[in-house]
DNA sequence: AGTTTCACG
DNA sequence: ACGTACGTGAAACTG
């Protein structure tokens, strides 16, 4: 027995939409649709067992039904962006579930479905048509059952002719008369103003049609009767509206919708796009020795390295082998290892370390040191760290998995080696929280098992090397990865290795000072009170100020007033106790992150830090700091940055030695839009914030105050950010229009800057991503976004991080620059910080004068862009006297 | 684990 | 009208 389910395509994507919150996946597609509508085909699936199966959509705007009515579907609001992209992959879908698909120009799903059903009655063929409207409900017979969503997407309900008849007393060609009557809203179908389902009911229970209500009119009764016999014409067009037109000329060939089943290698592949993560895993798992595309995969040989078959490992290693090395821990300068892995010779090999270690692990180690023997790895820096610091260095990689997945989506927030593995389609890996466990509960398991998952990683590293070259190289990244990220993962090695020593007595000392400062603050707090309380909670703190105080709330956070020092700053002027607060958090801030804080990482052996530059962390290309975070070490405020007395140079007699670039984010600017005005104002070495006071006030140099330049260097900051009036009138504690003013002027006088800013917007919407100098890639799929917010966000986004990311390009190229150059000149200065457009080095008295000369050479030669760059350079005892 | 606040460029 | 300046990490508190 044939069974056809028609499903109405744009109905139901369209319930799926509503009825599900916004999902999308990483790379910011909308899915949310796609995925109601994917349930919604397996459950049918299941449920119905369809031998024929169709989908019918609406094509093109004007249907027949407009030449009658114009207004028809009027007063619809419009498809949103968020739902239209996904009929596409809607489409898609389909084709993996091998599903027909159908639609005709001029006509809509419902005339289609209409005409389908005709002939399945003629041929006494049983169908299912699947809908979220009920004027499907007009073609229900013998043979047609109607199945409509109830609440949400996976609920339908089943009618049939005796279900209808029993809900609502009427036959299936009887909905299109309760709708002549009654309209519907949703199409823009008038009906009788003042008939609603029940009358309409009531109505075609007595007369049976339209035409009979028509025609008894004087039998109604008062304002019915006057409301009836006035809209006697738009009844008549409502009924002809609401019905479905069953003659669509199409030649139905009933073998054309059969249903062969799903196509699995397709619609897994599917799945993986739209990150369907647990609909993939419901599917059928991939076959035994066959990967997840169910593909025939060859066996794959592990092997538990042992005393025994070291020297084997050792042989097989040659000058090439895709390397894992098992770090224990988030921070590699106190990790542990686990072991190694390798694929070498067509097999895998897990290594535990004590084997490493051990006397028959020493050509294993001399082959790890070998520059000359290449090595892929995921993420290769905290490798090196981790075995560098068990005294085991690591030399010669020549790729690293996760540098590259990085450049190819600098916004994926999970950058593993096994989401990588699912995102590139290769083989899965079970997930290292799956194997190990995680927090408390993290436990190694047995060798066998531990052996098989790392030998699997080393394995995953192999294939994927060549995929994300191509990758890198269709993106035009493969300079940007070879010439300078995998480079720069060696400098920074270097760097983090040597760390920066700290004079953790005089931090103590500090620190003691700070304590007693707080002791007052605290008291006297406490007294103005009138109770003690904790300070340090935002929560107690709100109610003493908000409530126990009665000052006024300015502002407030998801989980009740805000006490942050803007909001704090507008209630001095009400009571004393806010000062002391203020005062209070600058310095319990100081105490608890960098005395307390600072001394934590100390190493007791050396005296000194050990920062771990991250490189995969942040979207514009910017390098972050952790363990310490020494790149947000206070400097605004004289008492904060006291602390920066304490980094000393790791040698008597030598010093520290700080270049900082000067204002290289708008010198990027002035080059990327090739603005003239700012370019000549670089060119001359103009103060650039006193030239934007000039430009923007319109006046001469000795007329900028101190005040127009400050509102100036707001404005500067705002053009680099991606400007806003609100944005900038927040800033500078001006009215929305007044900052607008600014704005206004500023394009004025710097046209190139404004034509930029349109085109980067308009370049990432049409690209779906922005670019750096070097070819740095960002994603912004939300610059499409309907919601105002989430694409002024993104347009931001897109005129800031060109500029952002080449700054951050260019200290890189600089980085990997001064570390040759600190080589090739054979000094003994040490590279020992990036602060994003500074660097820090420790220098010995002889080398001084030449590293004053080298480094901003260096830093402002990086890259040769249209305007100059400069840099400029101090040194001193401590990092503090670097000003 | 999430929120708030604040340090830096 | 809408109502956020861009990019990070650490500490403390609070569920």
């Amino acid at each position: 027995m044939d069974k056809l389910v028609i499903i109405d395509g744009n109905s139901i994507a369209n319930r799926a939409f509503y009825a599900l919150p916004l999902l999308s996946n990483s790379s910011g597609l909308h899915t949310n649709a796609v995925f109601g509508f994917t349930t919604m085909l397996l459950r049918l699936i299941e449920e119905q067992k369809p031998t024929h199966f169709l989908v019918a959509f609406d094509a093109g705007k004007i249907t027949f039904r407009h030449k009658d009515y114009k207004e028809y579907k009027g007063g619809r609001t419009k498809t949103p962006p968020e739902l239209s992209e996904q009929f596409p992959l809607i489409k898609e879908l389909l084709r993996a579930f091998r599903i027909p698909q159908f639609e005709l120009e001029g006509y809509e799903a419902d005339d289609i479905i209409g005409t389908l059903t005709r002939l399945a009655d003629e041929k006494g063929e049983e169908v299912l048509v699947v809908s979220g409207d009920k004027d499907m409900l007009q073609l229900a017979s013998n043979h047609v059952t109607i199945a409509l969503t109830r609440k949400g997407i996976s609920d339908v309900e089943l009618y049939n002719p005796e279900e209808i008849k029993e809900r609502y007393g009427l036959v299936p060609l009887q909905i299109i008369d309760l709708k002549g009557l009654m309209g519907d809203s949703s199409d823009n179908i008038p009906g009788i103003p003042g008939v609603g389902e029940k009358t309409a009911l009531k109505m075609l229970l007595e007369y049976g049609s339209v035409e009979e209500v028509l025609s008894h009119a004087s039998e109604l009764k008062g304002k019915m009767k006057e409301k009836v016999e006035q809209h006697a014409q738009d009844a008549i067009m409502s009924k002809e509206l609401a019905t479905i037109f069953r003659e669509v000329p199409m030649s139905s060939e009933w073998d054309s919708f059969q249903y062969p089943g799903i196509d699995p290698q397709a619609l897994r592949a599917f799945y993986r796009k739209l990150e369907f993560k647990s609909l993939l895993e419901k599917m059928e798992p991939a076959g035994e020795g066959e990967d997840s595309l169910g593909q025939a995969e060859e066996k794959l040989a592990f092997i538990a390295v042992t005393e025994d078959s070291l020297a084997e490992l050792t042989e097989s290693l040659g000058d090439s082998a895709a390397l894992h090395v098992e770090v224990i821990g988030e921070n590699p300068h106190q990790a542990d290892i686990v072991g190694l892995s390798f694929f070498a010779s067509d097999k895998c090999w897990y290594l535990p370390f004590e084997l490493l270690l051990s006397e028959g692990g020493a050509g294993i180690k001399s082959w790890l040191a070998d520059e000359t023997k290449k090595k892929q790895l995921f993420d290769s820096h905290k490798a090196r760290l981790a075995l560098a610091w068990k005294g085991t260095p690591l030399a010669g990689v020549n790729f690293d998995c996760l540098l590259a997945a990085y450049l190819l989506d600098p916004t994926e927030s999970t950058l593993t080696l096994n989401g990588m593995a699912y995102k590139h389609a290769l083989p899965a890996i079970r997930a290292d929280e799956d194997v190990f466990g995680k927090g408390a509960k993290f436990r190694l398991p047995e060798l066998a098992a531990l052996s098989e998952h790392l030998c699997r990683k080393a394995d995953t590293i192999r294939r994927a090397v060549p995929v994300l070259e191509q990758e890198l190289d269709k993106s035009e990244m493969r300079d940007l990865f070879f010439e300078l990220e995998l480079p720069l993962a060696g400098v920074l090695s270097e760097m983090e290795m040597k760390g920066i020593k700290v004079d953790a007595s005089g931090l103590r000392l500090f620190g003691e000072e700070l304590s007693k400062q707080l002791e007052g603050m605290m008291k006297r707090i406490y007294e103005h009170a009138g109770l003690e309380f904790n300070i340090n909670s935002p929560k107690q703190l709100g109610e003493i100020l908000f409530e126990k105080l009665g000052l006024p709330a300015y502002k407030k956070t998801k989980t009740g007033y805000s006490t942050d020092a803007e909001v704090l700053e507008r209630l001095a002027p009400y009571h004393d106790i806010i000062a002391e607060i203020l005062n209070y958090r600058q310095i319990a801030k100081l105490q608890s992150t960098y005395v307390e804080g600072l001394l934590k990482e100390v190493r007791e052996e050396t005296g000194k830090v050990h920062t771990y530059y991250r490189q995969t962390i942040a979207a514009t290309g910017r390098l972050s700091s952790q363990f310490p975070n020494l790149q947000n070490i206070p400097i605004r405020l004289e008492e904060g940055r006291k602390i920066r007395k304490v980094f000393v140079p790791s040698k008597p007699g030598w010093q520290i030695l700080a270049a900082d670039y000067s204002q290289i984010e708008l010198r990027v600017l002035a080059h990327i839009s090739q603005d003239d005005n700012l370019k000549e104002a670089f060119l001359q070495n103009m103060d650039i914030h006193t030239k934007t006071a000039m430009d923007v006030f319109g006046v001469a140099a000795d007329q900028v105050d101190s005040n127009m330049r400050r509102q100036a260097k707001a404005v500067n900051f705002g053009i680099v950010y991606g400007i806003s009036d609100y944005g900038l009138s927040q800033n500078l504690g001006i009215t929305r229009k007044e900052a607008a003013t600014f704005i206004e002027q500023y394009f004025a006088v710097f046209q190139g800057v404004r034509k930029y800013m349109d085109d980067i917007v308009l370049e990432a919407r049409q690209n779906g991503y922005v670019t750096t100098l070097l070819q740095r890639r960002r994603y912004l799929p939300e610059i499409t976004a309907s919601n105002f917010n989430i694409r002024s966000f993104a347009e931001r986004t897109a005129m800031n991080t060109p500029i952002q990311g080449t700054a951050a390009d260019i200290i890189k190229l600089a980085m990997v620059q001064m570390s040759q150059r600190l080589q090739q000149d054979k000094l003994q200065s040490r590279m020992l910080l990036q602060v994003h457009d500074e660097l820090v080095f420790e220098v010995p008295e002889d080398e001084l004068e030449i590293m004053e000369r080298i480094v901003p050479e260096v830093m402002a030669g990086a890259l040769k862009l249209d305007v100059p760059l400069r840099a400029d350079v101090n040194y001193g005892l401590t990092w503090y006297e670097t000003k």
